[in-house]
DNA sequence: TCCCCACTTGATACATTATAACGTTTCTTC
DNA sequence: GAAGAAACGTTATAATGTATCAAGTGGGGA
């Protein structure tokens, strides 16, 4: 199993990018994962399919399907629910997009060309997701379930909190910070 | 924080009950333990509340919102939606009843009285949950997590598998195998 | 070239899950 | 018993997700 990144070329990667990071910069290389991606695998980026992970790509908090659609609609695309649907589950099926369970909602994965396994850190202050590497929680987990015998086919593991910088802000001082929307 | 029990009296408690298990005893434990709670709490377990309660532990398989709504009714209670999540909402403040995220549903908590961490198992086979103690996931995810600054909140895990008699059943043969539904 | 076939998308309708808002009843406390 | 709080009933609506069928698209192969 892949080591999961820690860097992008030439910008530190904490679980949480930094608020004035170049957000452009996540977009291409999203973008630019996925196109090789498919390419590799025979499978069909299309127009469409490709404009939902841009979509999803927006910023880093997570987005609810119908925020996509809407926008798509803002885009003069004729669209209704299941072409959203249809397209997320193509981007999950190939790994580029995750859903998060505990909200309903869809975020864009950093490492689509690594094997991983997925932990999410979900800041209720400001709702911006981070994907960590949960190896190790696998690990644990596996040996919680094979004691049980249980087989496991998929993990789920969401963490709700505050990021460093929210909890920061909220030990520094009781006045709401500007990041959260 | 406590460890979770591994018995109750008289009857191995695995994690996933044994198919045949006297299940009448899983509910009237629940009721005793949540009777208790309440009682010391001053927490008002009313009928309706108790009756809810009753309806998430018919079996050891998640149940949806819904799914309890039209049972209410059918004893010929005059209830609606939010009948249901309100009482539900309470049970979840008072750790009697746990929501499954990825399923939209919710079990009943067989540790309500100890405090802990949820891991569940969820079988695909069967639909049954089994939940276990995820005390070791939450160290391996605290660390992950404290590497990121993260302060946790409350931790989401959720396991699909195979519970060990439903992937016995698939190796032996391939025939459908009749505890599910 | 043209047809066939698989895949993708459009379009309509519907299913499922959850909450907002407001009035009424019930319980507690004084 | 009156006042206030908590629980519940009731109606309406929001938010999320699917089923179904028709129409478009794009490559191989006759
Ligand atoms: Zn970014
Ligand atoms: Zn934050
Ligand atoms: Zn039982
Ligand atoms: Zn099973």
């Amino acid at each position: 199993m892949a080591k999961m990144a820690t860097q992008t070329e030439g910008q530190t990667r904490s679980a949480f990018p930094h608020r004035h990071h170049n957000h452009q910069r996540c977009v291409d290389q999203a973008l630019g994962k996925a196109l090789s991606l498919c390419e590799e695998r025979g499978a069909r980026l299309t127009s469409l399919r490709r404009r939902v992970l841009e979509l999803v790509w927006r910023s880093h908090e997570p987005v609810g399907a119908y925020d996509i659609l809407e926008q798509l609609q803002r885009d003069g695309h004729r669209a209704a629910p299941p072409t959203v649907y249809r397209a997320l589950e193509f981007l999950r099926d190939q790994g580029l997009v995750h859903r998060i369970e505990s909200l309903n909602a869809f975020v864009g994965c950093p490492y689509p060309d690594e094997s991983h396994v997925s932990q999410f850190l979900i800041c209720t202050a400001c709702s911006e997701v981070a994907e960590i590497d949960g190896t190790k929680i696998r690990a644990a987990a596996s040996r919680n379930a094979a004691a049980a015998g249980f087989a496991i086919d998929r993990l789920t593991i969401e963490l709700r909190g505050l990021c460093a910088r929210c909890n920061a802000h909220d030990q520094g001082s009781s006045e709401p910070h500007d990041h959260a929307r």
